[in-house]
DNA sequence: AAATAATGTGTCAAAAAGACACAAAAATTA
DNA sequence: TAATTTTTGTGTCTTTTTGACACATTATTT
């Protein structure tokens, strides 16, 4: 046997949806189309799976075109497959959620893609379903980032809790006490003192703190019950 | 434009992961195959995608063969596309995952499809990658049911809270203990009292219970960190 | 009638979470 | 230059939740 004989292939194409994160908002890397269909549109990154490729390779590869990085935190969240998803052809999309330290990409990729930093409450209305993509993806972070640590892969190597808290408080869109904050971050004991200080901030310099690579490993798939319960 | 210029067009299937339960053990439904290929080994019970279909429906249509039920617990677990997971030919495979009361299904339509009820304990080896589609099923039944209720789709309508904890002690694999075990499922409120008692029991009778459907729905999506924490 | 097995409920101490106050650092402004 | 403002770091107190454990009840078996 070389073939089955069911009839029906199908295009299969992965969609990639990128978190960043400037120490203000939680932005997305959208790109807005120069070809068709739907030029002009905004859309994700997305490309068909190839013969001879797999699925997450295909998705490292289009992260990799549009950002020159390897080595990013992605995760397979799901494929969408109705049959009028996308009004030229039938395609199954499969959903990569990729998180990503927004200094480290490469703007000359970013914008040979026609791609850009798009804030998600200011996000425009996007092709075929990646409206429902992007909410599929937000949920996701939602929900893992309060039962993971995995926050962290959208900061900068040193980091301060103050930053830490503003992007929880991003995810979250809701505030959280300070104190409280700070005395859970540090009690699961992930944070190592750099010693050094924050310098661009405009008043009291906050410490800066890195990642115990080592602990995170260790400890990420246990739940760590992080949030206030989310009443979705 | 009614088509895409890309060439590569690849067969689609779903698998399901069919988890019931039948008071002492945690059961998959299970294929024996008495079709080529792999004749004779076992398998997940799948089936590939139709031209006019949506994904979710291949799955439902194969769980309704299968076990002659609608309104199940189904959610996509995942989709595995690697280049040569089946050796017959290239297949996408998206993974859908159902939990059922195992008295309801119809005994039937399993044997039709030479299906059986195999305790996870006593898997044999299936075809594929299979076994790995397994893993992942469990591993989303362990993590879903420490953070909602989803337990209960695995029970019949009345239940008792030792029959309960039976179930969970058979998903984590772990003893519990009774009295903090009760008064922790008690405290969600999810539980109305049928004023009935459990007649089948050997020794004491235990009081049954049935879910407030309407809680039920409600709380959902509400973490309520059921389990300790699986050091996974 | 005593023993056994399973069920229902209660107590107590330790841990975690939530609410809140005060002091220190660094820039701004009066 | 000194007071003011903003941001940061840490501590306390109370309430809630958890984990460990004991005792009484029900129904069957010996």
């Amino acid at each position: 046997m070389t073939q089955y004989e069911h009839p029906t292939r199908l295009l299969v194409a992965t969609d990639c949806i990128i978190f960043g994160f400037d120490g203000e908002e939680l932005k997305l890397l959208l790109v807005k189309r120069n070809f068709e269909p739907q030029k002009g549109k905004w859309s994700l990154m997305g490309g068909f799976v190839n013969d001879d490729e797999d699925l997450t390779h295909g998705a490292e590869r289009i992260l990799y075109d549009l950002t020159g990085l390897t080595n990013i935190y992605v995760e397979q969240i799901g494929t969408f497959g109705e049959v009028n998803r996308d009004p030229v052809e039938r395609t199954i999309s499969v959903m990569f959620f990729a998180l990503i330290n927004i200094h480290d990409h490469d703007e000359t990729a970013v914008k040979t893609h026609n791609a850009h930093w798009i804030s998600l409450k200011h996000k425009p209305n996007l092709i075929f379903d990646h409206d429902k993509m992007v909410e599929k993806a937000l949920e996701h972070l939602r929900y893992k980032a309060a039962l993971h640590p995995l926050g962290f892969e959208l900061l900068p190597e040193k980091f301060s809790i103050p930053q830490l808290q503003k992007l929880y408080e991003a995810i979250y869109d809701m505030k959280l006490d300070r104190r409280n904050f700070s005395r859970k971050i540090l009690s699961t004991q992930l944070l190592i003192d750099t010693g050094e200080k924050n310098e661009q901030s405009v008043t009291k310099k906050a410490m800066l703190y890195r990642l115990d690579e080592v602990r995170y490993a260790d400890k990420f798939h246990s739940f760590w019950h992080f949030m206030p319960d989310p009443v979705m």
